[in-house]
DNA sequence: CTTTGGGCCTGGACGC
DNA sequence: TGCGTCCAGGCCCAAA
């Protein structure tokens, strides 16, 4: 995409989690795009005078068409079309609409409103065990919900919170405070883990997941605990008679599954 | 400052 | 078959 200029944008509506900015059409037409980047979950499109913040939500599906391609017919739920001087489409596809659009100048995306406060990039240089259990000290709720917060650590969403506690060994429950030393440590590579092995898969999470040409995605990630209530866990070999294997709870309204006698 | 709960939204699963 | 209801997800934001 580098290099490649936004020669015709195409806005379907005019918000989808949040409203697109004004004059959005008007603002990326003409911009060369100078480098593609990503934020936590937020997709960073850098041209000269804008960047486009671009979150993909949990149904968003980004179709990338190449030259002399056809293009699909126009769905109920193809919100945005980027036509770029190479004469590729891409084609932003949201049926739930919690994916969302945001321009800002280059010399204040730091400053951000949805930026700002991201926490480090757990796959990045900048997250560790000590630096885990420096953010984690004076948190009294629920590792669980706490992983959850970007503030912590950056894109760590419902799912893959869960596969990292089971991994890492520490109850949802337990207090974050608490996850200090050799089990921030733990933790720190539980995380990055279950990202690398999901990110290898290909993605994991809604089952029509795609890949940018159009084809499924293809789901090598299994979950060792994710909806599988009442199953063994796979690394202990649980008695379920005992235990009654991976048990599931509701944390702040979402859901958290684990294995109460692997996770302590 | 942290924590909690509501809100956004649709499709799919479910029960009647 | 066609309804209504519930749930799932990311994550911001207002209120406590």
């Amino acid at each position: 995409m580098e290099g490649q200029t936004f020669e015709r944008v195409i806005l379907r509506r005019k918000n989808l989690r949040i409203p697109f900015p004004d004059c959005f059409v008007e603002r990326l037409t003409g911009q060369q795009i100078l480098h593609v980047n990503r934020r936590a979950k937020y997709l960073l499109i850098e041209t000269l005078d804008e960047v486009l913040i671009w979150h993909l939500g949990m149904s968003g599906q980004v179709r990338i068409y190449k030259i002399d391609e056809q293009v699909e017919p126009i769905g109920k739920h193809d919100h945005v079309q980027f036509d770029l001087s190479s004469g590729a489409t891409i084609v932003f596809t949201d049926p739930r609409r919690f994916g969302l659009m945001d321009l800002t100048k280059p010399k204040h995306l730091a400053d951000h409103r949805l930026l700002k406060d991201i926490g480090p990039e757990p796959l990045g240089n900048t997250f560790s065990g000590p630096i885990l259990a420096h953010r984690l000290k004076a948190r009294r709720g629920p590792i669980k919900q706490v992983i959850m917060d970007g503030k912590v650590v950056a894109g760590v969403g419902n799912i893959y919170a869960s596969e990292s506690l089971y991994r890492a060994g520490i109850s949802p429950k337990r207090s974050a405070a608490t996850v200090q030393g050799g089990r921030a440590e733990k933790l720190v590579n539980a995380i990055q883990s279950v990202l690398g092995a999901a990110i290898e898969a290909g993605g994991s999470t809604l089952k029509d997941h795609r890949t940018t040409d159009g084809g499924l995605g293809y789901f090598q990630f299994s979950f060792a605990v994710y909806g599988r209530t009442g199953q063994a866990c796979p690394d202990c070999d649980c008695d379920i008679s005992l235990t009654k294997g991976i048990r599931h709870l509701e944390q702040g309204g979402r859901s958290t599954y684990y294995c109460p006698r692997k996770q302590r």
